[in-house]
DNA sequence: ATAATAATTAACCAATTGGTTAACAAATGT
DNA sequence: ACATTTGTTAACCAATTGGTTAATTATTAT
């Protein structure tokens, strides 16, 4: 009865933190509206606070901006140093990697758009020092693992960055082009889904069937 | 030498035309800060004109931007119709459009970009309009082709849309995705540009050899 | 030459923007 | 109980923004 009564005040005390509010509503409108397009104002409102609050806590906009864009950024960023160095076969990894990717898209699907395009429009700093904390990971992974099954002579040759392009590319970039497809095609929303469902597989199969000896 | 004299007036005169003066300029700003990003005053002190000018001769901001916009949408726009209905054989025509497209987005790096975050942001009417004009062109033969050639058992069984998007996101997604692409490899401009060039062949066999029976 | 039209300028304007402030309320420690 | 810190509010502010205007200068047609 206690404990039930205090899991339910800590949750309501969570949900009415103001600064967990700010927060919500800060990456709803700057995922939307991008850094330039968000108005502190609709931050506001959409948290139901006072503007004031925003500064507050987290001091003026470029502030609150960074935290919405690291926690994003972190996101999208691949990190599957885990999986590199399980004992699947190089398919399999390609393959795990690829669905899971794609299926963090769909539930973040103006994830890739929003980052890509802050990094290009807004190359300072703070972002740049976040990211290369987290490089040596995967990439580098991946790139001794390629070259392994290369000189094992189960893939074809290939330079490992433009195979990462690769699979990289047609996990997000549908995502992207998303109402460009939908123009093209003439695709209603769920039957997008529907494709980006099937991507999951099939692009690993893609790729799979095309470096594969 | 009166004809000398006459192509050196005419240009001189094209070269001082505030109108096309402003169009360089808002092509410059639009593209590199978007259009909540923009300044129209920017917009002036780089074409060198008064401010006024620019609603004299477009209205307004998103006038403007309509004009720029559409001449911007319709460069990335793939307009592959003739080569279509070409006589090379279906690869080949793969191996033609990927190398072209990739070399357009060379020239217009930030054009991708630009088009699917305004197109994202601002899913307004106008854009649409535009679009549908010259919607059923590429995507309709392309599907043909690919359909025909997959019952002649040349090609391996797959969903058109799956293989376009295959084909565009490797060729687009890296540009739009340079500065990550940059900060993760530590690859500079230069290098990134001979990668860019090496995919205007690689980007066509990695797709032949994945479909090719 | 001169009237009419087109192009250009500087000053101005109202609305919006990010940000501040001072007064007030709620919680917290003693 | 009371003083101190923390959280919240409404009103305000200076700067910036897209846009206008009225006066001025070029250009063009007659």
């Amino acid at each position: 009865m206690l404990t039930n009564w205090l899991i339910i005040m800590v949750k309501a005390r969570k949900d009415s933190n103001t600064e967990e509010k700010i927060l919500i509503a800060a990456r709803q409108v700057f995922i939307e509206k991008g850094l330039a397009g968000a108005r502190m104002q609709d931050i506001a409102d959409r948290a139901e606070i006072n503007k004031a609050m925003l500064h507050y806590y987290f001091k003026n906009k470029d502030m609150l901006f960074e935290v919405i864009f690291r926690e994003t950024a972190g996101k999208l960023f691949p990190h599957f140093e885990k999986l590199m160095e399980s004992d699947l076969n190089f398919f399999d990894k390609i393959r795990s990697i690829v669905s899971s990717y794609i299926e963090m898209i769909i539930q973040n699907p103006y994830l890739p758009l929003f980052v890509m395009n802050e990094m290009n429009k807004n190359p300072e700093i703070g972002i740049k020092t976040f990211f290369e904390a987290q490089k040596p990971g995967f990439v580098k992974k991946f790139r001794e693992s390629i070259e392994e099954n290369m000189k094992a002579g189960l893939i074809q040759p290939i330079n490992p960055i433009h195979l990462i392009m690769n699979i990289f590319s047609m996990c997000a970039f549908p995502f992207i082009a998303k109402p460009m497809i939908k123009l093209l095609t003439g695709l209603e929303d769920e039957q997008f889904k529907n494709l980006m469902e099937q991507r999951k597989v099939l692009v690993a199969e893609f790729i799979i069937n095309s470096i594969r000896k």
